[in-house]
DNA sequence: AGTTGGCCTG
DNA sequence: CAGGCCAACT
């Protein structure tokens, strides 16, 4: 039997949540459903027997006396048992109650409490550090903006509501929290010195005959190969390189066919860019053909350009985009440089035309990773092939292998590309590949070979991402799709993709769940007697054990709200146990339903597109 | 049929 | 953390 189960949110079999809160200063016959700005809150009038909990929420201080608590109440017909006291009083809500039978609490003075110091400071507060966590918060700040690539794209922190759940309406009735300062501003100093970097590679790299055979070029590209980077891969010399191929028309073909195909594809892309741009441009529709100048990021720190000749007189500069697929073939292991020019890509977006909006959210055409940036005369020859007009015969063979491609399940597997350029590429080369080119005698069938390296297209998520993730629990442990789209904008979401995500959170759930339980169980078998006992602190062992699997780096500044909801939680699962209810194989079913309700907001960082 | 959450396992 | 599986839901 299942502990829980179905799609829907855990509360959406829920009964609309009870919130009645009053206003001390107010009418007290006047009751609304919502909340008030009070600091006082009576809790009166409500059929209290169906509540098992509560959520105290905090205020933001638009004005700057309202210090109010909300108490979020919500009907739960298995948990209509009568609850401590302490249980309410310690999540620190001012709380009285006139219907101390039903809540088994007394009416008198005693149960009015004033809220927590600790409750009332989360939330917008968990911003506000002190000078000492402000290098934390700049190193998780970065871990956090560091994914972002789409500079373009503005994002209404409010989109994400759906209104679908019950919890999301709760929330919306909670105030907002009030989010950390404007985000600052990047600097431009690095991008603008890379880009004069680029810029004289730029003119240096392009200068090559445009009228060379491929042959010639490819052997040419070999040469620039080695005097570029074979001073620390001597072992590939390019005699016996050439003599290879010379004596392996087969693998000739073969490698010729993976750069057309990489080639075709980049190519493709960038048309479809090219076009995309033109449709919002539609500056002039007369059929004079111009000349599109796209950039091409190719050998390290070159950049090349291609021309694309299309209808209309709008020229459209793409952004860097296609040719890192040439890094397929060969893939030279010196990387140092390209770490120099890893934010290269975004920082150049300063100093361009934005490109479409489309552009953004395509993860392809965003930053580079270092491999993609190095010296590879095959790339390079296969630039000049393409912009010498390439092979029409070739453009269609591997216009079949794109359909191909798009068919291609994409697997999505965490990537420990660099942190700094998470976006899913391009795939890896088929060791094979490299090993078939470097040991001739080794056979491999070249169709396989080139189909298995389609399959290796690894677009997924990143490290970085899944510690974005982790961070992300500490403020909501059901995190909606939209929210999620909305913090990984940076990543192309497919189906695969949200469920890797959504697996993500359902892992980390599993493992805040089992820990509480743990400790709910342990307080009970060591004979704590009051939920009261049951707090969670930063420097609690609970809070220890959640923060070291969820923010390992301690560079994070968790939020007092978390430790609420743990310690809710820790409660909730202490109740449960000591009554019993553990007998029921879907006790936790009504755990999550409360634990999901304490959702707060994505602080807007985790949501906005940094560009700096 | 597709999606999602939870449980179990490796 | 991911895969498999199942249940619950749309």
């Amino acid at each position: 039997m299942k502990q829980a189960g179905g799609q829907s949110h855990p509360d959406t079999d829920l009964q609309p949540p009870l919130v009645l809160l009053h206003n001390r200063s107010m009418d007290p016959n006047v009751w609304s459903e919502g909340m008030y700005s009070s600091s006082n809150i009576c809790l009166d009038g409500c059929t209290v027997e169906h509540l098992s909990s509560f959520q105290p929420d905090p205020v933001p201080s638009s004005d700057s006396d309202a210090s109010g608590v909300s108490l979020t109440f919500h009907r739960d017909s298995e948990n209509t048992a009568m609850l401590p006291e302490s249980y309410y009083r310690g999540a620190g809500a001012s709380l009285i109650c006139s219907s101390p039978l039903e809540l088994n609490l007394p009416r008198d003075s005693s149960t009015r409490r004033h809220p927590s110091p600790a409750s009332s400071s989360c939330g917008h507060n968990d911003w506000n550090l002190s000078s000492g966590h402000q290098a934390k918060r700049a190193r998780v700040e970065n871990i956090i903006k560091g994914m972002t690539c789409s500079p373009d794209v503005t994002t209404n922190q409010h989109e994400q509501t759906d209104g679908s759940h019950e919890s999301e309406r709760i929330r919306e009735l909670s105030l907002h929290q009030e989010h950390m300062e404007g985000s600052g501003s990047g600097s431009l100093s690095h991008s603008q010195t890379t880009r004069k970097q680029l810029d004289s590679e730029e003119e240096k790299t392009w200068s090559n005959s445009p009228n060379t055979s491929p042959r010639d070029t490819f052997e040419d590209s070999h040469r620039e190969f080695e005097s570029s980077s074979g001073r620390k891969h001597q072992g590939w010399k390019k005699v016996k390189l050439l003599s290879y191929f010379q004596s392996r028309p087969e693998r000739i073909k073969l490698m010729a066919d993976v750069l057309k195909y990489e080639l075709s594809r980049a190519v493709s892309r960038s048309v479809d860019s090219v076009f995309k741009s033109m449709q919002l441009l539609q500056a002039s529709p007369d059929n004079e053909s111009v000349e599109t100048e796209v950039p091409l990021q190719s050998s390290g720190s070159n950049e090349k350009k291609i021309r694309l000749s299309f209808g209309g007189n709008a020229e459209v500069q793409v952004p860097d985009v296609q040719t890192e697929a040439l890094s397929l073939v060969v893939q030279k292991p010196r990387l140092e440089r390209s770490d120099k020019l890893i934010l290269q890509p975004r920082s150049r977006a300063h100093h361009r035309p934005k490109p479409p909006a489309s552009f953004s959210h395509d993860p392809a055409l965003c930053n580079d990773q270092p491999s993609q940036k190095t010296d590879n005369p095959a790339r390079q020859h296969a630039l000049r092939w393409l912009r010498d007009g390439g092979s029409e015969a070739g453009q269609a063979k591997f216009e079949m292998f794109d359909a191909h491609w798009t068919s291609v399940k994409v697997r999505s597997k965490v990537n420990s590309r660099s942190a700094r350029s998470p976006l899913p590429r391009s795939a890896s080369v088929d060791p094979r590949l490299v090993e078939s080119l470097r040991f001739p005698h080794v056979k491999i069938e070249s169709d396989s070979l080139v189909k298995n390296n389609l399959y290796m297209l690894n677009e997924g998520l990143t490290t970085n991402h899944l510690k974005k993730a982790k961070l992300m629990f500490f403020y909501t442990r059901y995190p909606s799709s939209l929210v999620l789209k909305m913090c990984f904008h940076d990543v192309q979401f497919t189906r695969c993709i949200t469920s890797q995500l959504i697996k993500w959170f359902s892992n980390f759930r599993e493992f805040y769940y089992i820990q509480i339980e743990k400790f709910a169980r342990h307080a009970l078998a060591e004979g704590v007697a009051d939920v009261r006992g049951l707090t969670v602190g930063r420097e609690s062992e609970l809070f220890r054990s959640l923060n070291m699997h969820y923010n390992k780096a301690n560079d994070f500044q968790v939020p007092d709200r978390f430790l609420e909801v743990a310690e809710v939680t820790q409660r909730e699962f202490y109740i449960a146990i000591s009554m019993g209810k553990d007998r029921d194989p879907s006790w936790k079913k009504a755990i999550y339903k409360v634990i999901c309700k304490l959702d707060s907001d994505m602080p807007t960082e985790f949501k906005s597109h940094h560009s700096g």
